[in-house]
DNA sequence: CCATGCGTACCGCTGAGTGGGACGGTGGCC
DNA sequence: GGCCACCGTCCCACTCAGCGGTACGCATGG
């Protein structure tokens, strides 16, 4: 069997992993050889794992192919550095939204991508890249310039090192540019993606912060260019975003802080 | 080892399982003796264990400790039973917050148990038994009724052979009149919950239905006895309910309809 | 009517997984 | 201050759980 695309030892968790991983957004439901082929797992294998995944709720049986389960989704809502981020902030970005009439996101930074925490949208929501759960790259939005503005160097080394993968004509790829722009957030606490992660979107967003005064997260406003006023949305961003910190326990000394 | 909790095999799966399953809302954080406990695995075994689900994501090491990881609600939010209900209900839970000024609750059934899916609560909502991925008996529930009331007579025979277990003193715990009160929300299509579930709580709920027909879930809206009127909020969840069913292509015949 | 691909089932081989045990560090109670 | 209980970590020999090659019955469709 080929196991040379996993660095490590293929465990069964591994295989298991991987299995789970085979599906996507667009992916809710697979057979059980599609499965093995994603996979690279034996068909045989892929048979007895996803019957056992099937025993312990993580997958369904969908008639004779199989789907994530709801044991899953009850896990994942258990995960600590999202549940207690999105409790506190659930108020906070209601009002954001209220009073910017704009889509309001929250994320954390999950290796160097962030992962969308919450979402909510306006009515009249034009659809964005952006999905509960979802990844996208620390380098390319707005949520994640300001999170990485604030996080060790190494992180930001990290997500260098990473390559900085161009995702519209106006993604920062340069390391140079990345860095001067990362020293303004930490001056201005606010942090723009102007179409950079998707034409046509831009966003303000702002870091927040917690207890150990170690970022937590962004907070951010998006919406289509040609109707969000980024910069008059900047305060609104970062007011919600101070007070959340605040709330959390985050040592905010000054107008702009450090870790 | 004593494996003569699980019923099947103790598999490795079912063990890594075991692992996850032992963190809980107020149990966020576990030290490697801890959940050797928990678990009933050797604790050079949990310690492995941990080890790998780190590796994969599924945990995360907080100092010597281990936590439940984002891969984990990455995952969680592909579910697709979860997803797109939620994604559809969305608007309409929002226009029934606006319109009731009250607590919205998106649940499905998972088993003999409601899952909640997504609540939506308002400004100043006293603390509510409900979480979002949190589990309650079907029949001690507004939510669970209305999903019992239209599911296929096996289902609501392993929630009576499971025992109707009792939350408050208002609990239904008699398969007799449970039955009939099944029998009535059929007919009404409107089902309630007075303080069944928790002292003090009420609730008035409506079946969600899917494009073939069976109920996939259920809509209510909840709040304090004392503030809440359930029958006044009755026509507003079933016409919430209905029209969130008719956008997922349920076929709506009558007044009430029956899977 | 055969080719193809599906889900399912069987079964012998083997190395991944197991858990007992040991070890060093640490915190608190006496 | 010194004892002790408990912690996380690591090692290692045994064994059975997991693996995948193989085969079968069944739709589908060309």
């Amino acid at each position: 069997m080929r196991t040379a695309e996993w660095d490590g030892g293929p465990s069964v968790l591994a295989r298991a992993a991987a299995v789970l991983d085979a599906f996507g957004a667009d992916t809710t439901e697979l057979g059980i050889s599609e499965l093995a082929r994603r996979t690279g797992l034996a068909k045989s294998t892929a048979h007895r794992l996803a019957g056992e995944l099937v025993r312990i709720g993580w997958l369904e049986q969908a008639g004779t192919k199989v789907r994530l389960g709801m044991h899953l989704f009850e896990l994942g809502q258990l995960v600590p550095r999202q549940r207690a981020l999105r409790e506190a902030a659930l108020p906070f970005m209601e009002d954001l939204r209220e009073a910017t009439n704009s889509n309001v996101h929250l994320a954390v930074l999950e290796g160097i991508e962030v992962v969308y925490v919450e979402i909510l949208r306006v009515r009249d929501s034009q659809p964005l890249p952006s999905r509960v759960g979802g990844r996208l790259p620390a380098h390319a939005t707005g949520v994640g310039k300001a999170i990485l503005a604030f996080s060790p160097a190494d992180v930001v080394k990290a997500r260098i090192d990473a390559g900085l993968t161009r995702r519209t004509a106006y993604t920062v790829i340069m390391p140079g540019p990345l860095m001067r722009e990362l020293a303004t957030i930490r001056e201005s606490g606010i942090s723009y993606d102007r179409q950079e992660s998707a034409m046509g979107v831009v966003c303000a967003a702002a870091p927040v912060f917690g207890a150990d005064g170690r970022v937590l997260g962004g907070l951010s406003v998006t919406g289509r260019a040609e109707r969000l006023d980024t910069e008059r949305m900047a305060p609104a961003v970062r007011t919600a975003a101070l007070t959340l910190s605040r709330q959390l326990g985050a040592p905010l000394r000054r107008a702009s802080t450090r870790s």
